[in-house]
DNA sequence: ATGGATGATCGTCGATGGGCGATGAAAGGT
DNA sequence: ACCTTTCATCGCCCATCGACGATCATCCAT
């Protein structure tokens, strides 16, 4: 929304940081795709139909729900035959550590 | 949404922590909400004006984060005459960076 | 080649977010 | 009392979210 102008300001230069926290955070900023993430964690992987099975919801929904973390970075899938296997990026869960922690 | 049916798994008890982080993390989840936590954490406290000034967003917008902020309970604001001088709440923040730091 | 299983995508719907200008409320100064 | 300053609140608008059912695409069996 509207990138044309900051040229006004000093811009304390956590303007990338600020983009990035909100990105990460607003991954996880459901209840749904916080379970998401910690389920994942606990299995360190997980085929897309168990985490159906564990939240109630849709599958389109979930499906919705991964691929919002995916965007954001925060996990990734592979396919595995008919299936899809998530697991979260490391790197990026890190990332989200860093930038809440930085605060 | 459908609060009735979740006997049928075990719920990794978990189902508390995921509200309080989506909440939480939700605060943050915004470019301009990212930045005003930073600008008050650099001065330790600042008034809602210093703040318009930073952000090149309208006096309402701001207040409208400002208001998001608070009802997270991440930021308070105390009256000070006709001013309002805002601070973080280290608390919340504490409680934001443990669930973050928890996943 | 047909069929079943799995998961992504589409289309729709209501609710909410995020932006703004305009207005309202409270405190201070003169 | 009046005006100014400061901030919150109120509509209004458009875009996006979150949910769903339905459909599509892919892969493996048979």
């Amino acid at each position: 929304m509207t990138e044309s102008e900051q040229r006004a300001r000093p811009v304390p230069k956590s303007d990338r940081a600020d983009a990035e926290l909100a990105q990460l955070a607003w991954a996880v900023a459901h209840p749904a795709r916080a379970r998401i993430v910690r389920i994942l964690l606990a299995r360190s992987a997980c085929v897309c139909g168990e985490i159906v099975d564990q939240l109630t919801l849709a599958q389109s929904t979930v499906s919705q729900h991964l691929k919002i973390l995916k965007e954001a970075g925060l996990i990734e899938g592979e396919i595995e035959g008919p299936k899809v296997c998530y697991c979260v990026n490391q790197q990026a869960l890190a990332r989200l550590k860093a930038r809440i922690e930085e605060l």
